[in-house]
DNA sequence: GGTCGGGATGTAAACGTTTACATGGCGCAA
DNA sequence: TTGCGCCATGTAAACGTTTACATCCCGACC
């Protein structure tokens, strides 16, 4: 038996007869033999893996975005090579080196280096960059709108009566943080001219927003409302209040940005701009394949993500307001200004205060956000089983 | 220049002239040549790439699980090939085929598959099982001592007064689940022998544990206190209860398992017990470049890590209580007896509520946990960088 | 000045596959 | 019976590296 044979039956080919294919699956059996995948990409010039640099895996929005990318990484047959960098490009750069030859594309989230000098260091591998500021450049792009994200939120505060927002910014060098920062600025100039921005700065992280939620809550004269420019920092924020004694929203109203799975679970729910987390990494991912599948018509597409408003209890709102539509190629301008959906929630105060999600993510228009009630002793239908 | 010249100029060894280094790196620097890594770990038997397969990625749980492999691969310059599969064995065994040859070593958590008929899948590869059934076989295991867990729980509440206590179980077939559920009802025989045990199952996930919380809290004679088998079944209890009006723990006592990151920040907060997930994950990757290193060295190592009790807000213990000591090998036999860490918090109300952790997870011995007081405006120590 | 030695560079094998192509056997048709 | 063609199998090149070994050149020492 030559390894041509060999490889033909392990292959599934047809070419060769029964009995011999019986004997080699038989020794193979025997052996435990398992093919060398990477001597087998390396003449097939395929791998099915993509690589997926992250600046930093900590926090309900990197956790929710793993999820949707290994999920839709899964269907797609294709495997995942996670790398994480701390947001340092020379570590990036790095790692990128580390996965040529390794992975058929790479999935980029780089808010604060330079994505464009990322993209020429390798070329030849197809590339999306998520959240990322691009210019130009031959690579594809998956990006929220943190602007007017953030432009609607100051706005639905604004309608809420309020009147000194205060807005707990990012890093200074994060992409996002500076959309968010700027789209709360434009709002506060365009909605309450006569108000003046106040932003402390935090760095994404629970405890950041937990000092700002001290310093403001100390402070002689203190906002109504708090807009935090991620729930990680607005969670960190609802602790400090607590521990001062200040009721949300009574006494001040905190709202933050992406709507990771805490979001709904703290008490009070948080009022927050939902992302999608999960649905923006199996975009991303859906992307990659097909860039990777015709790289012949690789265009630069650059989509952005329109969030929405998701109002709950920390903003104080009696009711719910809906915001702008969802998903929007930024390319071909315009909105189509259909899809407003709105997130109201039952009118009760008891079912209100209930943002506990049972059913999936509803996928995009209407969702039909069931009314969490029959105490069922069967399962509910459920998320992915867990562990 | 022949390739071999190249080689020598990337990989940066010595006996080459100074002008012909200069010369090849500034072509490789002109081509943006990148080594294929694929080709290069073929020859030399090194990927710097270990595998990690999970049964699944959602939830507190596994984040914290990823973010400590991650942190620790990182420091080992390696890198993480991820897969998870939805706990089915035949997936499973279809990722492992797809690693062999990508990665040196491979990290296995499959709490409900047998995990000796995994490892004896490829005999060659070094596998560290985590919190898996292994009898004998030649793997490491690393794995939480759940029972004892457990039992250390019921017996807090027991302690607290606690008579008619209910479980929340996770899956049957998930080992896990198994040992927690096997320690509460050891723990009630011993604890409250006139008691009888109630277990409801759940999935381990949120949905699960609110269905079951809003059948315990409809209940005609419901228990004084439930414990679920993890964070996120508690959790959902407590948007049940939440939403049924009763108040925890007043009218009823809630605590979980695993400790992750959300169970400090949810109000209010859960008593639980500490896995140290992320330390979990670290010490997996230690063992099993450890395991990598010296294959001649390779004994079938099984640590069992010894989790703490955590007393919070849920289970409205007055003081806290603490548990047995941390980690202990298991072939050891015996405990030594010191460590049993107090975690206990101050003694005001005000600062027993205030469960955010602003520093990184304090390492072994007597956890400083400082008091989150004055508001600072630098930022306080915080954990890794977000975004 | 010849020989020896050492350092720079080149050559080629090896890693474990896949696959184009060659070989050879067999059956069938002329 | 001879030839043709098809099918099973084998051979070898190729993928992109690393590295043992060969070669070559040059300087130094005898």
């Amino acid at each position: 038996m030559s390894v041509a044979t060999v490889s033909r039956v392990v292959n599934g080919q047809s070419n060769v007869t029964p009995e011999t294919r019986e004997r080699i699956a038989e020794v193979v059996a025997q052996l435990r033999y398992i093919p060398h995948s990477a001597a087998r990409s390396l003449i097939t010039k395929r791998t099915h893996v993509i690589g997926v640099l992250l600046p930093d895996i900590y926090g309900g929005f990197f956790s929710e975005l793993i999820r949707g990318i290994d999920a839709a990484a899964r269907e797609q047959q294709l495997q995942v090579l996670l790398s994480s960098s701390h947001g340092d490009a020379e570590q990036m750069r790095s790692a990128m080196r580390a996965m040529r030859g390794r992975v058929e594309g790479l999935l980029i989230l780089a808010p604060q280096v330079d994505a464009r000098g990322l993209g020429e260091l390798d070329p030849v591998t197809p590339i999306v960059f998520m959240n990322s500021r691009v210019e130009g450049g031959t690579s594809s792009s998956l990006a929220i709108d943190s602007y007017q994200g953030a432009r609607a939120m100051v706005r639905h505060l604004a309608s809420c009566g309020h009147r000194d927002i205060a807005h707990v910014a990012g890093p200074a060098d994060n992409y996002d943080a500076q959309e968010r920062e700027r789209g709360y600025r434009d709002e506060i100039a365009a909605s309450l001219s006569r108000a003046r921005p106040y932003v402390i700065r935090g760095d994404f992280t629970e405890a950041s927003g937990y000092g700002a939620g001290r310093a403001l809550g100390a402070e002689s004269r203190r906002p109504s409302a708090v807009f935090a420019a991620n729930d990680g920092m607005a969670l960190g924020c609802l602790a400090a209040f607590d521990e001062l004694g200040l009721r949300v929203p009574d006494d001040i109203a905190v709202t933050g940005f992406d709507d990771i799975p805490q979001a709904a679970f703290v008490r009070p729910a948080l009022t927050t701009v939902r992302v999608r987390i999960a649905e923006l990494g199996r975009c991303a991912v859906s992307q990659l394949a097909e860039a990777i599948a015709h790289p012949e018509a690789a265009r630069a597409i650059t989509t952005m993500l329109r969030p929405d408003l998701v109002v709950r209890e920390s903003c104080g709102a009696a009711r719910a307001r809906s915001s702008f539509s969802h998903r929007q190629p930024v390319n071909d301008g315009g909105h189509d200004g259909t899809d407003p959906r709105l997130e109201s929630r039952g009118t009760s105060d008891r079912s209100r205060r209930s943002s506990l999600r049972l059913a999936p993510q509803p996928k995009p228009p209407k969702p039909p956000r069931p009314q969490p009630s029959r105490p069922s002793r069967k399962q509910p239908p459920s998320r992915s089983r867990k562990r």
